[in-house]
DNA sequence: CATCAATATTGACAGATGTCGTTGTCTGGC
DNA sequence: GCCAGACAACGACATCTGTCAATATTGATG
């Protein structure tokens, strides 16, 4: 679930100039693959994913996480209801409060994203 | 140059409930970091990503990139503009035509970037 | 039950984004 | 010098997005 796109063999990778991935991306692969970034390409969310995964546990009350931003209480209700959806966080309810977890399947798939499309996956020396 | 945020020691990491990164995002590294993601974020932006990278040498001409799609050629020719203000493809001309290229770097630190945010580092078992 | 605190939902609005058609700017060939 | 082809820039338009204020919902507590 986490494979959205086949890399190319990694003993052709090495060799000179073989093609970055085995093939392109379909349509569809991409119209699935654009809404995961698209929820994380806005710097709120960027920093309300990493305030989560920079605790302990992974998971945050929504309390706290309101406290760190100088936005209104339901713009970060908005943002965490964008991520929640696109996979990239899990809800729960302990009485009055509520956390928000980080999902890694989600994550991990992005990550396989990126290895694809560009060349992240061991690090390339620029 | 890569690296947009610490991540926890790993030793750190491989105990239990250690947070996932050493500290949260601040404001301005995820102002930052929120521009390549959302050059990214757009299935037809993946898509041409994808083609210029199953390329040979990583490197595509906009002629073939125009086929792949059934928008206007100046829609693509935007959507090029943007990858590569945001830092994700070079440009170079040559002859009549010009030759987009994916710009390794830049996928490093989105790499970095999400390894930090998530779990992806070393492939979590979901 | 009344009230308060923690979140979510709704509605509104300004600004960003994706797309197109048209036009402009190069470059190479006649 | 002129024309055709490859690509970029411009302007217009509909849609999406981030934000807020106001309101609703839910759970704990007196």
């Amino acid at each position: 679930m986490s494979k959205l796109l086949p890399l190319a063999d990694p003993v052709e990778s090495v060799a000179c100039c073989s093609p970055l991935v085995s093939r392109p991306m379909t349509a569809d692969e991409a119209e699935a693959a654009a809404p995961l970034l698209k929820a994380l390409a806005d710097p709120v969310r960027l920093r309300l994913v990493s305030l989560i995964a920079s605790h302990a546990d992974g998971e945050a009350c929504v309390c706290d996480l309101n406290d760190a931003f100088d936005l209104s209480q339901p713009t970060i209700s908005h943002h965490l209801k964008t991520l929640h959806e696109a996979g990239l966080l899990d809800r729960s309810k302990e009485g009055v409060w509520v956390y928000y977890r980080i999902r890694p399947a989600a994550f991990d798939a992005i990550g396989a994203l990126l290895a694809t499309s560009g060349t992240a996956t061991s690090g390339s020396r620029s």
